[in-house]
DNA sequence: ATGTGACTTCAAGTCCGTG
DNA sequence: GCACGGACTTGAAGTCACA
């Protein structure tokens, strides 16, 4: 089974959040996201749109382009 | 007034698209989507998922990080 | 070959809770 | 601090007739 592409991006914001020493209700307050859709997100069970991609990159300073780097 | 993320993007599909040499509909025709639909998106009007902008980077041959470079 | 408004449908996203 | 569930509300997906 292929590991999709909601579950890297999933990954990758898990990855990132952890390493900013934040739980998941810090970044859904952050980001002003439902800490339970954070979780979905970071598990890849939900298809998240461009905007909130934009949110979370900007949360974590990234550019969208750094965001995806090599995923 | 500031240009949106999505209006960036938009931008972007409508010059890979222009560059390959193919109108709305022979994109929306390689995508599976309508070619209306994909008329809004290079406007900047939908707020696209992480899975159809997946499908158009595929279409152009990119990569998400390559699709999202300096945007 | 494309822009637009108006749809319907179903997933995105919220909010309550539990172990 | 997180996964998971049920029951919501909102918004993206996807389509169409017409300009």
């Amino acid at each position: 089974m292929e590991i999709t592409i909601q579950e890297r991006l999933g990954q990758r914001v898990k990855a990132l959040r952890v390493k900013k020493g934040w739980s998941q209700e810090k970044l859904a307050e952050l980001t002003g996201f439902h800490r339970t859709y954070i979780g979905m997100v970071e598990r890849g069970e939900r298809n998240i749109s461009l905007q909130n991609i934009f949110s979370l990159s900007k949360q974590f300073g990234l550019s969208l382009e750094e965001l995806f780097k090599d995923l």
